[in-house]
DNA sequence: GCGCTGACCTACTCCCGGTAACTTACCGCC
DNA sequence: GGCGGTAAGTTACCGGGAGTAGGTCAGCGC
């Protein structure tokens, strides 16, 4: 009875499965994002969620697949996010030092979130997200690379400048004091010389 | 009283605490390559070893802790494996060539326990290895880096070079009919530009 | 022989992922 | 308006795995 109403009260009672689904993957990744994949409870996100937990499975079949429904949106996001930052440039310098400054600040800002994305290297969950992440790369060098390069060297380089930018995030959260556009510049220096090959 | 005698039967009955510890490890970075950290159950670790659970819970403490002893061995032989290479060489792209090999190679011939070894970046043991690796590279880079050097700039480059790597060995995964020399080569032909700058 | 210590076991507890079977609110239709 | 049918949700459970309290049993010093 109260004139307050939290938001969940919104979603109490009897509610359209989609609407359902879009509460539970918002909870999810605040749950995954606390606790990690493993820690993160079911009955938790139920009681959370003021649900119980055969609605859970209902609508997401195990644990794995809503934590793949919660990945599904994240990745997205940081993948428009880079995507945005690189397509806004022309040149080839530009663009990788926007792409890469773009991937490092939504790893700063969004800690949680991206540990989130990347747990548990041996779930394919994360390593489809890493193959995402490679495959948005190699889709931005192709549109500068010339003819004749070979697709495979290409294929390996995106994946190897996608990794390295993940070193690079891991190197700064022990040094959060370091600023990332200096980190965006180092890592630019670096690469750059190495892919001029390909443009 | 048979003649064959199968390995574990050394250990049977009463043994000496640390000599139970190693057979623990060995059997459990077994049981984590097969399974993977989750799905490993320690009731099977101490039915393979032909003990009970309490026995590895005094030595370990948790399942974490043993897991952190099993990838304590692993990291140590992946480091050794990459240095001695790296040190039998003296110019810097053949150190790069050689240390980059070498990890590509354990990678591609111990696939399972290097996949344990970062399983779960979120848990700070696949962490500590990260670091520890990097470490290693940034030591093998100081050796050679003229004075005057910006260190974090060079550790930054050492991540970022461990990184790439990582991502080149997912990509080898998924191609195993391309050469690992192959790789090795092009990962070079892409860092080591960006990395004259340091040698 | 006697007790003490170190190695090991029996027999649990609790938590968590997952499920079978039942109940209730709502919506269209006569 | 009432009445079925279905979508939405619940209760009450199972199995298995991490972790533990407390007991057993062999050997060794004395």
């Amino acid at each position: 009875m109260e004139a307050a109403g939290r938001i969940e009260d919104f979603q109490h009672g009897r509610v359209p499965r989609p609407v359902r689904e879009r509460q539970l993957v918002e909870l999810g990744e605040e749950l995954f994002a606390e606790r990690g994949f493993a820690k993160a409870s079911m009955d938790e996100l139920a009681r959370r969620a003021g649900v119980t937990k055969p609605v859970i499975y209902e609508l997401f079949g195990s644990k794995e697949g809503l934590f793949r429904a919660c990945l599904e949106g994240l990745a997205l996001r940081l993948a428009d996010h880079i995507a945005d930052a690189a397509r806004a440039e022309d040149e080839p310098e530009a663009r990788l030092r926007a792409g890469g400054l773009a991937f490092l600040r939504f790893a700063s800002d969004n800690r949680m979130a991206y540990e989130l994305l990347y747990e548990g290297r041996f779930s394919d969950a994360a390593v489809s997200v890493r193959r995402r992440q490679a495959a948005l790369i190699l889709e931005l060098m192709r549109e500068m690379a010339p003819a004749g390069v070979d697709s495979h060297e290409l294929e390996v380089a995106a994946h190897a400048v996608n990794s390295a930018y993940e070193g690079v995030a891991h190197w700064m959260w022990d040094h959060p004091d370091v600023p990332v556009e200096r980190l965006a510049d180092w890592t630019v220096e670096l690469l750059l010389p190495g892919l001029r090959r390909f443009t």
